[in-house]
RNA sequence: UGGGGUAUCGCCAAGCGGUAAGGCAAUGGAUUCUGAUUCCAUCAUGCGCAGGUUCGAAUCCUGCUACCCUAGCCA
């Protein structure tokens, strides 16, 4: 892959240079990316991906995955392998791959420490005695009747429930900090639940597990994380983070939490939830659908990892809540294609062409540039002859007002072959289009030099008689408030010039005037070569009325 | 109703007391063997609102307003 550069800087840059100035981590950066292994990373983890993997490098610093499996019972390891891929295709390199749940033996030590120092206690409370105990938003808290038990009966309680002698839900342990405290997650948090289920990591071996606002410090401080980078819905959280640490005193400097705002597109779906819901319920193929937002989709639909890697580098990173607009996302593959990959022929909607002044025994091939941007990609040879299709689109019949592609009594240039005048419109007794009779002057032949006169309009062609039919299916990203759109995909039929089906799983290509599609092996099968078309050049079908 | 955040162009977003970067979108125009690309031009006397401090404020102070997060034994 190519070198991808990110240049933007950010608030989170700031803070760092200014920990650098103030000597606060010895002008070290090492950051982290903690998925919790529940679903397929979207382009929003790919927001944070990109954001700590270049943050680190940006400072010379390392960035590790580390697996935040703190709760069994919503995890599973089928999504460690997807996360592992998508993070490797974006082209970003782990220091360590670790799993949060490697420190249970030192989240535990460290409770312990905790009970030892008063600050925590083993809670015989309900879940709902809990809650109400909480107090509301604008209502203290009241004390649990076991907050004052003695270090040594928290200390046995504790133990017991490492053991194993409670139910799931029994007791739990709480850090004993204000149950005044107008930050909710101040009010006596459990740290520790009791879950008697198979961990995928840790297997049998406990039945106890940390809850993230206590692990989560403690992960980062034992990897030597110095900069915690998360969403702001935890900022509430970070007085907790902040607490655990300064209790524990096990760790000088300790990392900080700094958060940013996750990222939003215009009509995207963006829950983990809802994508799980439309996996599950089979309304799309799976995690890596091309209408779905996750790496995997985006990829399968034909984006790059340079496209978005450009896209997280151009949104930014702020604490704002905002929505940044799908055409950001869909400029930058546009940008990323247009020079790197080759363009084939391929109509839509087809609409036969006769040239009736070309002999009917002719054949000859057409030299067509393979990127009109890129000589160097160099060309290709594609069959021309007496019978053609054009794109419907190419062709009006009444045309529109500054309509200047094919209609009767217009000449246009056959991009790489002739001029072409269009002189009668064959319909059938449906009356609708049977083919289009037209004629071609010679003395136009492409690369040779004509000068006489000028066509205001080029369309591309494929030669009927070597044509490959083929199927395009058209995706529509999951919107919002639509779950699954009936029309977000759509099959077309279409003829693609011979090299198309030649096309190998994955290969992308660009089809003038309709944008860019990528041929899916998933998709692909003996008769039908089927390509996902993924980005629209919309402007190309612009026409002012 | 408590606490925590955020407000700069249609959408993102820089700016950190010295007189509003940049990108996307949009709009004009030039080039073009595909209405693409490329190029050039336009696009905030204005920074949520109202006061104040200052020679000078998007930046500091005061008071409002709007929106987001928060009452899981989820992360």
């Amino acid at each position: 892959m190519s070198e991808i550069e990110n240049k933007s800087s950010n608030f989170i840059h700031n803070i760092i240079d200014k920990d650098n100035l103030d000597g606060k981590y010895g002008g070290e950066v090492y950051t982290r990316f903690p998925p919790e292994p529940n679903g397929y990373l979207h382009i929003g983890h790919a927001k944070s991906i990109c954001l700590n993997f270049t943050t680190a490098e940006k400072y010379g610093g390392k960035c590790n995955l580390r697996y935040d499996d703190t709760n069994p019972s919503k995890e599973d390891v089928e999504y460690v392998d997807a996360i592992e891929e998508d993070i490797t295709w974006l082209g970003f390199q782990w220091d360590k791959k670790l799993w949060a749940s490697d420190y249970f033996p030192e989240m535990y030590r460290g409770a312990v420490e905790l009970i030892k120092k008063g600050k925590a206690f083993v809670c015989d409370l309900t879940a709902e005695e809990i809650r109400e105990y909480r107090g509301t938003l604008t209502e203290p808290g009241k004390e649990s009747p076991y907050r004052n038990r003695s270090v040594e009966e928290n200390l046995r309680l504790f133990e017991e429930m490492k053991e194993g002698k409670y139910d799931d839900g029994e007791k739990v342990l709480r850090a004993k900090i204000d149950m005044a405290s107008p930050n909710i997650n101040m009010r006596d948090p459990v740290i520790f639940r009791i879950a008697h289920v198979k961990h995928h990591n840790t297997g049998e071996e406990w039945c106890i597990y940390p809850m993230y606002d206590y692990a989560h410090p403690l992960e980062d401080a034992i990897e030597g994380i110095t900069h915690s980078i998360c969403t702001l819905e935890f900022e509430d959280h970070r007085p907790l983070y902040d607490w655990s640490l300064d209790q524990l005193g096990w760790w000088d400097p300790q990392p900080q939490q700094i958060e940013f705002a996750r990222l939003n597109i215009t009509n995207m779906v963006m829950s983990k939830r809802l994508l799980k819901a439309l996996v599950d319920d089979g309304e799309v193929d799976g995690w890596d659908d091309p209408r779905m937002p996750t790496i995997a989709g985006l990829r399968r639909r034909g984006y790059t990892p340079e496209a978005i890697r450009d896209f997280c580098d151009r949104i930014g990173v702020a604490k704002a809540n905002s929505v940044v607009d799908i055409s950001l996302l869909e400029h930058c593959i546009r940008e990323d294609l247009q020079n790197k990959v080759e363009s084939r022929n391929v109509v839509f909607d087809p609409i036969k062409v006769v040239i009736t002044n070309y002999p009917e025994d002719q054949r000859e091939e057409m030299e067509m540039e393979n990127n009109r941007n890129v000589p160097e990609m160099g060309s290709r040879k594609v069959p021309f002859g007496r019978e053609l299709y054009v794109d419907g689109a190419d062709f009006m019949e009444e045309p529109v007002k500054k309509y200047f592609r094919l209609f009767p009594g217009n000449e246009v240039r056959f991009k790489g072959a002739y001029f072409i005048t269009c002189n009668d419109v064959i319909k059938n007794d449906d009356g609708s289009i049977k083919e289009l009779h037209c004629t071609y002057d010679p003395e136009t032949k492409s690369g040779e030099g004509y000068e006489g006169r000028k066509v205001k309009g080029t369309i591309h062609w494929v030669d009927a008689a070597t044509a490959e039919k083929i199927t395009i299916r058209d995706y529509d990203y999951l919107m919002v408030d639509d779950e699954l759109n009936p029309d977000s995909l759509q099959e077309y039929t279409a003829y693609g010039e011979p090299a198309v089906g030649e096309a190998q799983p994955g290969e992308r290509f660009q089809f003038f005037r309709h944008g860019y599609y990528i041929a899916d092996a998933k998709l692909t099968t003996e008769t039908n070569k089927v390509f996902n078309r993924i980005v629209d050049l919309k402007s190309s079908f612009k026409i002012k009325k």
